[in-house]
DNA sequence: GATGAATGAGGATTCATTCAT
DNA sequence: AATGAATGAATCCTCATTCAT
């Protein structure tokens, strides 16, 4: 569920698989999209060159470039899997039928605890997100799996059970402040506070009537 | 105010002016941290060549090297002066005897607008508060201006005004916020909906007693 | 024999060749060694760059660094296959069974030969041999092919043919007095006088006894 | 007597002294030479920028261009300035009248103690005299005040006291051999041998009769 | 498809030299 | 003459990408 490729569908390249003397591997493509989440987070995704992520992943230099036709393409689908991979974290178990302030605990929960739990991924992520290499259409897809959680507000504000802010706005805010709350959380390792919680709270308050 | 050297004495090089060929200008030094913002804002920092930078400067490519005396040396400046001048752009014209809703409705107000006047630097900004070439030091050094804001935090949470969070925490919400907020307004350039005062107002609920 | 690179294993590159894209290749790198012997000679070694000798050997600039990791390791690299090569042809044909005169006069009569037939890999070599980038352990494997000289300096200080120097002294005295007779040679083109003969009688009279 | 500039004429520069606002004086001339010295034996001749040297010599970067019109040409005046104090302290206190074994003891002696106590300057001529900015004519220059040895040789040769070498020849391996010994003697540095003697009797024992 | 050597444009500096002060 | 900032060509090396094996 929470693998890297899991949201992927089945391209042209797993097609006719039979047919195919060696078939390009989804284990080689996620090993390398996995090692580049591990040297991406300790050089800097423009510091790291692509030899690096070959290297760590244990394949050819020139391997990379079989299963992604250039870096660019290499950081959006990067971009893409993690999306996705968060996203599936979220929605993990989610309680369709428990009430608003439960479903979107649920999200704001998984969603800080995935960040303290991948910290290298999140830190790609985030330089990720501010590259002007990830193309809109990427954010597009990345922003999909989303959509349950604008879907949520969209209702929620129809039902006046929060104040009416555009669905987006109430997204953005979400995803803002549970990044806020995560990194207060990364830099105070000792925990005096349930910042977790009291980020939900921040949260609730401001956008929740009553 | 909100120059860039703001922070900078101007006596460090204008000492002994007599004595020197041709002083180093804090003109060509602005010139040259203006001209990075403009091509770090449209190329991205790790794309850009140091030689963009100084053409966009109107130097030569070692002047800038002169005034810095590396690439990371240029982006930790960068990141310093940038910070500052939000600072200064924070605080101007602060209402030191207002009550704490208004002054803290001045920061967050100065702090959208100043992202909304100046893309380019929010960019950079954004682009350099991730990345790991700048130093600890220079993260002390650009938070050091916003310390206002936290002591504003404690002394209010003192006063039982808003929750007893750690100042810290407070402090990094606001952050958070207002840049989701300023992140929101630039995606939606037609203004459906005061984004700027509606953020404050999920911040301020979130935050505040009663 | 006198080949640049007789000392290297060829196995070290030849293994696995068939799981190889394409192995790197002895021609290559003898022809960036060779060229880079003719453009230092030419130009000196810190006035020729690199990319002259990739040039001058047919590559490109980038395939001197997969051969060499740097122009210093070059350099050392340069160093040890020239003293190799010389070592090589001092001890070619030596006749061992002979009397120490002649083996020392072997000895002579081709360090001269040979500097005077390679005057690009003498300067070269003279330049690398002052250099500081030379490290000492590249200075201590590219003598250890003269030990055979040093043995036999002990060997006859032992049975009282020479003076009882030590061998150090006495085998640096060789390499002195030619590397000289090799210098006068040079300038001196017209053979007024047969200077190789000359130097060796001046050396041997010098150091063996009666 | 072996001030560096010892030997130089009283050029164009020094004439009408009394004329000139701020004459070029050989005080920072000399030091500029020093600081040469010493910036070029820590570092080599070619990895030395300019810079380091007019640091060295606590002048500013251009003056060193107003002394010397470029790099070459200091380290051709550098080069002769050595040759020159060389000679000066072979000569020093030279005994005219005294057989010739005596006299070129003196000279060889001279010549060995002077290396041993000046290393850098011996690392410094030694990178020069195989460098080839060094001009034919500064290299005649150099030689010059060396004339006195090869008259000597002359005149010995022709008196038959020694092998009827070319006086180039015999002077040569006089330096060469005593630049071995002093080679020899820099790496041993705890002296089991006089090396210095020892050196002086292989040369006489080699170049004198009887 | 996998490999890794080959490529060469590009990039951060360096540095001899010039020149405004 | 002295200074040191300004210059920009030159240099070593990197790295995304190609391609022979």
């Amino acid at each position: 569920m929470t693998k890297l490729n899991s949201g992927r569908i089945l391209s042209e390249y797993s097609v006719n698989k039979d047919k195919m003397a060696r078939p390009k591997s989804d284990d080689k493509r996620n090993a390398i999209l996995a090692a580049a989440i591990a040297v991406f987070a300790e050089r800097g995704i423009w510091q790291a060159p692509t030899s690096a992520v070959s290297r760590a992943a244990g394949v050819a230099e020139g391997t990379l470039f079989t299963y992604f036709p250039n870096k660019d393409a290499l950081l959006n689908e990067l971009y893409r899997a993690l999306k996705q991979e968060m996203a599936d974290a979220l929605l993990d178990n989610f309680p369709t039928e428990a009430d608003v302030r439960s479903r979107v605990h649920h999200i704001w929960q998984r969603y800080v605890r995935w960040g303290m739990a991948n910290p290298a991924k999140r830190k790609v992520l985030a330089e990720l997100g501010v590259s002007d290499r990830i193309t809109a259409e990427s954010r597009d897809v990345g922003n999909a799996p989303f959509a349950e959680i604008e879907r949520m507000a969209a209702d929620s504000a129809k039902r006046q059970l929060i104040y009416p802010y555009p669905m987006a706005f109430v997204a953005a805010m979400l995803n803002g402040m549970a990044e806020t709350t995560i990194a207060v959380m990364a830099q105070n390792s000792a925990a005096d506070l349930d910042y977790s919680e009291a980020g939900f709270e921040v949260f609730w308050r401001g956008i929740a009537k009553a």
